[in-house]
DNA sequence: ACTGTGACTTTCA
DNA sequence: ATGAAAGCCACAG
């Protein structure tokens, strides 16, 4: 059946959740990216939470890697059984704990360990 | 049209 | 290191 248009089509051609649910679909196996960056990536900057919402959203029978998606502090933002769920999801991608922590140095998703310039001016 | 909400982030104590 | 508060803007009712 026909879904409402929740879908607001953009001046792209996308809706800002296809947007989103197309970042997320490009995260790499065995890494993970945190919902701000998802958001910058879907041209949505300092809007974090719209990703969230985006991933909150996902119509049944699409199949979103919403699992690699995780917070700044790498940790999971669920706290049900979708957060175990989504732990042992990305412990079986290959993706480490430490102590209910991702190291994102380690596992961030187009996340530089150290070594990137400047770029964040301030 | 307005108001409330949010799978967040960043900053301050 | 942790905890609380403010900021941010699109989507939904």
């Amino acid at each position: 059946m026909i879904r409402k248009r929740t879908g607001k089509t953009k001046a792209n051609g996308v809706s800002t959740y296809h947007s989103i649910w197309q970042t997320v679909l490009l995260i790499p196996k065995g890494k993970v990216a945190t919902y701000g960056q998802i958001a910058e990536l879907s041209r949505l900057p300092r809007q974090p939470r719209l990703a969230g919402y985006a991933l909150h959203n996902i119509p049944n029978g699409m199949e979103i890697p919403w699992h690699r998606v995780i917070n700044a502090r790498g940790k999971i933002s669920l706290q049900n059984e979708s957060g175990k769920r989504q732990r042992k999801l990305l412990e079986k991608e290959g993706v480490k704990f430490s102590n209910d922590r991702i190291e994102l140095e380690q596992f961030g998703w187009q996340r530089s360990p150290a070594k990137r310039k400047k770029s964040r001016q301030m």
